[in-house]
DNA sequence: TACAAATAGTATGTAATGCAAACTAACATA
DNA sequence: TATGTTAGTTTGCATTACATACTATTTGTA
């Protein structure tokens, strides 16, 4: 099996190419996705919640937001977002209050503790992240803040 | 509620600071992922893969690989590994075979069809990831990767 | 050699995730 | 008013992932 440079996989292969700095961007996007997606899960767990819900409470940290809504930011079907949020009101993390102009829509909300569990959690991700790339100066920190800004364009929200 | 400029979110609040190039270097890292990980999701998707099903089949595309290996790679507890391998193996994609210097252990190896289909998903993840960055000119690209070498460290295989 | 401890993997039970399809209630429009 | 659309839920299913308990094999040690 013949092998191109960027051939080398989402995975691996490192053993066949060496350094880190002989792999093609894209591999190198990937396993920074695999560092950054541990921290996040890390984080999570350490608040006794799973990366899932800890999506949902990041999502609303800025305010209320229709189920509709959560469904777009967090790319699941309706009805997964009808039991994710199920589940996290149970725990009384969030409360669901219906909207006063659309009788058939709810807003979901933090509540108090859900707000703490979400800000502690958000600053346990950012303090490891932190931890990660502190050795980084600050020059090449803000180069590689536009080199992604970048690739991420223009706010997905 | 006052907030730093480390201190929005995991997620979004993009409305309160404006550009994304106002963004710390955290939660670029954060947007970056959910963006990557996206496009790993939609290709295994495409064909007919759970993403952990993909990431396993990556794994394998180096060569055979032990149960206990395979779990050290993917974060996952063996158990987990047993079901994840089970399914993928009825699937024809893969397939266990005895060790010859330890009977206890298990190689898991690709099938012809599931080298196929670890290659064909591979490809598609890294053309739609070079679709992101095809604007960034090659001395960039050079310079992201170095500055992803730096954070991602040696190899974690 | 024999026996205890460690290791490789499986089996079982449980909770969470995520989809599709069918459904209810409310809104919108012709 | 009738019809279609939208917001959200319910149900049923497959997958994921863990912990715990288990079997079989290997390894270390007396």
């Amino acid at each position: 099996m013949t092998r191109t440079n960027t051939d080398q996989a989402t995975g691996l292969a490192s053993a066949a190419t060496g350094a880190v700095g002989q792999l093609g961007l894209a591999v190198s996007l990937v396993r920074l996705t695999h560092l950054v997606q541990r921290v996040f899960d890390d984080a999570s767990r350490h608040h006794d919640l799973t990366p899932q819900q800890a999506q949902l409470l990041c999502r609303l940290v800025d305010g209320p937001v229709g189920m509709t809504e959560l469904g777009r930011m967090l790319h699941l079907e309706k009805s997964s977002v009808t039991g994710l949020v199920d589940r996290v009101e149970l725990r009384g993390l969030i409360t669901r209050a219906r909207s006063t102009e659309d009788r058939r829509a709810w807003y979901v909300a933090l509540t108090e503790q859900g707000e703490r569990v979400a800000v502690d959690t958000h600053h346990e991700v950012i303090a490891q992240l932190e931890k990660l790339v502190g050795d980084i100066s600050t020059s090449d920190r803000e180069r590689l803040i536009s080199l992604i800004a970048g690739i991420i364009g223009p706010q997905p929200s």
